[in-house]
DNA sequence: CACTTAAAGCAAAAGTTTTTGCGTTAGGAG
DNA sequence: CTCCTAACGCAAAAACTTTTGCTTTAAGTG
């Protein structure tokens, strides 16, 4: 008995799309809490049926979706200086969430962090680990040291995350 | 007109108490977002129609106790030696958040932060600044170095989340 | 301790979400 | 091009959540 054959093109890719779209703008508009099933199928123009069996609940539905989003694999910066490096990448991470939908859906993944259920910034440290591979840079000390304090502000204090803080952490991290 | 006297005492001191402790036990067993109203209220032997008028829905309930129960003003460590104290503070926070059932209250608190809903963790920022009174650290150091890294553990690597994490953090922001 | 009324309880109605069974559409393999 | 069936759509039923009007209980005041 062989896996049977999913079905990801087509039909199937024009419904997730949608939905994606729907989710976004929902999460954005109303809080990741007030987003369910019905609302963001009637948005998407999609069954919900569609939707309870792809995904069972909202929660997943956003959590994975959330991480889709937050987690896109980009090419990183690579100019032979760690500094420069690191404080480009940060500046990409603070420009990123920045844009409240992406703010919206981290708080989201954080609601369902911890329990196993999100990992929507799982590449944000597998890119810190490139970054100071070769150097006496620790992957902790980059997630500590510039990764919390941007993510702490993305939740708790948005209005403080402006694009001076990047380069303000790596100096913090690699002192002049 | 004067205020109508609010009646805080009696029944309705015992029927907040015991939804307190069903929202914490529920929150913790099930996560945020699976928490509902009526089933908060027959955990806590409280007619649902309560917590309506009281809160009006799920996410402004639970943040609400996630506040009260994640801010409680402590006195602060107070030995004369500003590393020590921020030491022993820290140290208290970590110890605090390593129970499970206040680290899903904060990533429950961090879902509906941003929007001006919550602010579950004002009172560790007004710690920071009375600890740092008349020395030459910021507040705002505090929370990049050593806040800010213990909620990012708390909420995405619980795991990572040790006792000698406080000692760690203070020792970066105040080198030896 | 009596009185006023805030806050809790109750029950029925309204609204919403979730499940289920079955028919339809169309992706992918041969 | 044809076939098989995964994935979607639809509609009815079940389950659950939320609102509403009214009644009861008891907190706080004089």
């Amino acid at each position: 008995m062989t896996a049977p054959a999913r079905r990801t093109g087509g039909r199937s890719a024009a419904v997730l799309t949608s939905i994606r779209a729907a989710v976004e703008d929902l999460v954005r508009e109303r809080g990741a809490e007030r987003v369910t099933i019905p609302l963001v199928a009637e948005r998407a123009g999609v069954n919900p049926t569609s939707i309870y069996r792809r995904w069972g609940d909202a929660a997943t539905m956003i959590n994975d979706i959330a991480t889709y989003r937050l987690d896109p694999s980009r090419p990183l910066p690579s100019t032979g200086s760690l500094r420069d490096d690191l404080t480009a990448w940060a500046a990409e991470i603070v420009a990123h969430y920045r844009k409240p939908v992406n703010a919206a859906l981290l708080r989201a993944g954080a609601a369902v962090a911890g329990e196993g259920l999100s990992d929507c910034l799982r590449n944000r440290r597998l890119e810190a680990a490139q970054l100071v591979t070769d150097s006496a840079v620790t992957v902790e000390e980059v997630i500590d040291t510039v990764i919390a304090p941007i993510v702490y502000r993305v939740i708790f204090l948005p209005e403080t995350l402006d694009e001076a803080t990047a380069a303000r952490l790596v100096d913090r991290l690699l002192p002049a």
